[in-house]
DNA sequence: GTTTGTATGTGACATACATCACTTTAAAGG
DNA sequence: CCTTTAAAGTGATGTATGTCACATACAAAC
């Protein structure tokens, strides 16, 4: 059976058999349990993860103690944050398991050395970060221009799972409302 | 003297004479007036433009009529719809220019050709993409956290020149708050 | 220079959403 | 299984911001 990694990069570029031996040999696997932390505040992410299974959220606590959520990310998806990475100074915000995890993660230095030894690869990750540049901006538009409730039938919408995965209150703290207010939006 | 194009490309990365004179091959100057556009909705990206001198914006009007403001560009930025650029899909966005413009602009085809036979171009938007996906996660992070009051801050400290340059009303469009609300802040 | 339009300010009022307090329900942990 | 903690719902009330209406001040256009 294909690795998972392999169909996931594959969506992208086509790979031989080879090529994602020697990917995959950047990698390594680990596995963390709910509410167990991959990055805190504080430390420089040194490694983007990949989910193989579970679910994660990157977040900060504003001084008030309201938690905003930046991102979530499940099987399939990438997570660091994104700033601290690429800049490789201390990270503004903490990325937590939500549910026990698998994960593989690739550190600073490999990527580098994967990106600068196979073109595919660079290729590979210029066009998730301009991926990612879009649905940051989709995001933007949301905010500007959608109510709470617009906001929440919309993120239902394109991730009816996670409703059923992450409780209200991160829902909430992602879409920028009260845990109050997004419970009274059904009604 | 050195071209604005090159010292903000070396900003990046060192080119050699014969390098930026390559580059610039692939560019086209294009002078334009303000309330002309650069890209309305509906029409496909293209043109990436970066800006010599003068200053735009790109916006879409909601169907209530409001304006939603997603970017300013003034000299030395790059600006495009950048989801239609990237799929070659209509835009959802318009580009406006808020002053008279001298512009430099990449066709589609040609930052494609540019970026496959140089690698440090391809390198050098790369970091760009890298660097513009910073910025949203920004923005995001300040549309969730702080009020129109601290967003305007912000703004006018990042950007003192932009509140000489055009209208309040436009800064309220991308602050993300009504004009009377933000001619109120100050007081 | 008159006219027309755009930008800006401000009062009155409406409303979406936040906050606080309390209860109910469900899940986690020993 | 029982205890503790977290999640979710709901009323009462406060507040930031939006909306509408109108006035003033410029700037652009003819």
């Amino acid at each position: 059976m294909t690795h998972p990694l392999r169909r996931h990069i594959e969506e992208i570029i086509p790979l031989t058999d080879e090529e994602f031996t020697y990917i995959l040999s950047f990698f390594q696997p680990i596995t963390k349990r709910k509410h167990q932390y991959l990055l805190q505040e504080g430390e420089i992410a040194n490694k983007e993860y990949w989910v193989v299974k579970g679910c994660v959220k990157s977040y900060f606590i504003e001084d008030s103690g309201k938690e905003h959520i930046l991102q979530f990310a499940m099987e399939n998806w990438w997570i660091t944050d994104y700033e601290s990475f690429v800049k490789q100074l201390p990270s503004k915000t903490a990325i937590d398991c939500i549910e026990d995890c698998e994960l593989l993660y690739i550190t600073y230095e490999n990527r580098d050395k994967l990106t600068a030894s196979m073109h595919k690869m660079e290729r590979f990750w210029a066009k998730k970060s301009k991926m990612g540049r879009i649905a940051l901006q989709k995001r933007i538009v949301s905010l500007l221009q959608n109510s709470a409730k617009e906001r929440y039938d919309q993120l239902l919408e394109q991730y009816p799972t996670l409703f059923q995965r992450v409780p209200k209150k991160m829902i909430a703290a992602y879409l920028g409302v009260s845990r109050e207010t997004l419970s009274r939006l059904n009604s």
